[in-house]
DNA sequence: TCGCCCCTAATTTTT
DNA sequence: TTAGGGGCGA
């Protein structure tokens, strides 16, 4: 035994073979509650101590920021005094791999970016998609700028660029559809190289075609990793599937950790099969399996392997409980969508007077709309809560609109940032002088920004419209030459904020809370650029990785709440107690999943859902919901007769009789009938 | 150019 | 229900 083994010591059998493993593919499949996030900070500290790998040899890939944090978190508190720790493992998610390799070697594609590139988020790029058409004079109405925008991201994280488009799709879609999406696609990917602006999706493709280029540098900076590895592993897309890959060659150090159950992306590009064929890619890979689930009583995990069996293109495994017995799955029949809510605020205050936290108490949902019959109750009955993840604050309006400002003073070709503040606050530059000025640029090939420069570019303006846009014009100079040499960021975006009268626009445009809440926002943004302890004159830094950043929550105070969240978001979390609630056939599974026959991705999140539960779960119902301005008649969930009915405790609650409704109701044209079926919605 | 009103569509979310 | 976009009149 080596004195670095103390490391193995809370470490079930399976753990400790995947921590011990050294060299070569493995494949850890880490079932819900079975110490994931411990075996790989134990496996990182363990090649460090026992293999004496250099910390900053290794490599940990996850999807979000959260993750990543965590794991530095924890490993901190693994990697004891000893050995002088140097830089240590690069622990981040795909994208910020990809934006700081980028940042360094971008410009060895020689494709016009420049390290100083901005990062488009999914709201820029659809707004850049859009427009991309109409400078094609393609109708936005026809053709949704989003779903072409998405199609675009389907084929980047496919690795499919903008000249193999075609080819590629040829036949697989709709020949219409792919002379569109083809022309688009190429047109909007030469105005990001304008505007030296990358989407999401770029920052791993193109990671992926510059690794493949012999530059030396670039391969230097390859090898520096020896020891990969994959959190997540289910959840990865084809890109991040071969940059994992690439990045792990020659010597294939890579270790992926996932669980094909959990695996509920797939309709942003995950692709399971990456998880499910890692066998066949690494054909002398170790495969571990964590089956041993730490989290949940006995009935909540049979529950969710009966469920989860159901499943036909998964691994077979099965979750072992390791917990003692414990009370059976409470199912709730509802009246309606307020007797619902009702009976949660019942059992919420029935678990408090037992001693039980808020905080340990989670009402998960398939749709956010769903959680406002529930907040709105839940007020009623003075039981605090939290909803997890509402709005994004990076991807705030008055956030991204100051944002616009300082990525246009440190990248004036950045068109897009540019169209966001053009006019905003007002300045008399309406969408007709914009759309002249935009002509002008595309006819010319080059950004709004040299044509601005240049008036005498663009002829046919009015000279209103000229004066104004030298006023403008001269308003963003300033601001640049403020930036070059030693300055304040700080106070330079509160200069800009009052000189722009940017409150101003806010406190006129919305009442008074909102334009309170959102001047504190920006207030709040200043505060993190204050934060962020840049060094001296330069908001670049801060800008660099503020896309790629959109975790909000750290500033507010979690006080003893209710958490209310999707099934999404709950992935990867744990809560006491937990509630789902529209436990409903159309609602999960959706409708449109059981319409697109993506069934087993509802039923994954169904199991994610039940498996976030340690104590005890409560699935509620209804066959009468008002959703979406009408009421509904739902059945409930096909998952219910999946779970065995031994592990069920059902109930009924009233409702109120909603026959008189009908004559209410059809003072609407639209529900004439009463309630409604799923399968009429939209039909 | 601005602002209001009407219409429509409505999973899921991270980067 | 409600948010967001487009159309139209001032």
């Amino acid at each position: 035994m080596n004195s670095d083994d103390y490391l193995l010591e809370d470490l079930n059998p399976e753990q400790r073979k995947a921590v011990q493993h050294f060299q070569g593919p493995l494949l850890v499949l880490s079932g819900a509650g079975s110490g994931k996030t411990r075996v790989i900070t134990y496996r990182i500290g363990y090649l460090v101590h026992h293999h004496g790998v250099a910390p900053d040899r290794i490599l940990g890939l996850t999807f979000t920021n959260k993750a990543a944090d965590e794991m530095k978190e924890r490993l901190a508190e693994l990697l004891p005094p000893g050995k002088p720790q140097g830089r240590g493992p690069w622990l981040g998610t795909f994208h910020s791999l990809g934006a700081n390799f980028l940042r360094e070697y971008v410009q060895v594609l020689d494709r016009g970016y420049n390290r100083y590139f901005t990062i488009y988020d999914q709201g820029d790029q659809k707004k850049a998609v859009k427009q991309t058409m109409k400078e094609l004079d393609i109708s936005t109405e026809e053709f949704n700028p989003g779903m072409i925008a998405s199609m675009i991201n389907g084929a980047k994280n496919e690795l499919i660029g903008p000249d193999e488009y075609r080819d590629e799709k040829a036949g697989k879609i709709d020949d219409y559809m792919l002379e569109i999406v083809d022309r688009v696609y190429r047109k909007y990917q030469a105005n990001l190289r304008e505007w030296n602006g990358t989407d999401f999706a770029d920052l791993l493709r193109l990671t992926v075609e510059l690794l493949g280029l012999e530059e030396p540098g670039v391969q230097r900076w390859k090898d520096r990793f020896e020891f990969l590895l994959v959190d997540e592993y289910q959840d990865t897309n084809h890109a991040q599937y071969v940059l994992a890959r690439e990045l792990a060659r020659p010597e294939d150090n890579v270790c992926v950790v996932g669980d094909d159950d959990q695996a509920i992306f797939g309709w942003r590009g995950a692709d399971v099969s990456n998880i499910l064929e890692f066998e066949e890619d690494y054909p002398d890979a170790v495969v571990i399996n964590l089956s041993k689930n730490y989290r949940s009583r006995k009935p909540i995990l049979r529950a969710a392997n009966s469920l989860i069996s159901n499943n036909r293109l998964r691994k077979s495994k099965e979750m072992e409980p390791l917990r003692d017995e414990g009370e059976s799955i409470m199912v709730y029949h509802a009246g309606d969508e307020t007797d619902e809510a009702d009976f949660l605020v019942q059992e919420i205050n029935r678990l408090r007077r037992d001693g039980v936290r808020l905080g340990e108490i989670a009402i998960l949902y398939r749709v956010n709309p769903l959680s406002r019959k529930i907040e709105e109750r839940l007020v009623k009955h003075n039981i605090p809560y939290e909803i997890v993840r509402g709005t994004r604050f990076y991807e705030r309006k008055e956030i991204k609109d100051v944002l616009a400002y300082l990525r246009v003073i440190t990248n004036p070709d950045d068109d897009l940032s540019l169209s966001r503040i053009f006019n905003y606050p007002r300045r008399g530059l309406g969408a007709k002088t914009e759309e002249r000025v935009q002509a002008c640029a595309d006819a010319q090939g080059v950004s709004t920004w040299e044509v601005l420069t240049d008036l005498e570019k663009c002829p046919d303006l009015t000279s209103r419209q000229e004066n104004q846009l030298e006023e403008f014009v001269d308003l963003i100079r300033g601001y640049i030459e403020k930036t070059q040499g030693d300055y304040d960021p700080v106070q330079l975006v509160r200069d800009m904020i009052f000189d722009l009268e940017y409150f101003e626009q806010l406190e006129n445009d919305y009442d008074v809370s909102s334009a309170e809440d959102r001047k504190n926002n920006v207030r709040e943004l200043i505060g993190q650029i204050q934060e962020a302890d840049l060094e001296k004159g330069s908001l670049r830094e801060f800008l660099e990785d503020v896309a790629l950043e959109s975790d909000v929550d750290e500033f507010e105070d979690k006080g003893d709440r209710v958490s209310l969240l999707t099934l999404h978001s709950a992935k990867g979390l744990e809560f006491k107690y937990v509630f789902i609630v529209a436990f409903e056939d159309g609602i999960l599974p959706h409708r449109r999943s059981v319409e697109e026959s993506r069934i087993e991705e509802e039923r994954r999140l169904c199991y994610v859902g039940l498996t976030r539960a340690k104590e005890r779960v409560f699935l509620s119902y209804t066959d009468n919901r008002f959703l979406y301005g009408q009421r509904f008649g739902n059945l409930v969930s096909r998952f219910l007769k999946e779970i065995p009915d031994e592990e069920l405790n059902s109930r009924s609650g009233g409702g109120r009789d909603y026959s008189s409704l009908r004559s209410r109701s059809s003072s609407s044209k639209k529900v004439s009938t009463g309630k409604k079926n799923w399968k009429d919605f939209l039909a």
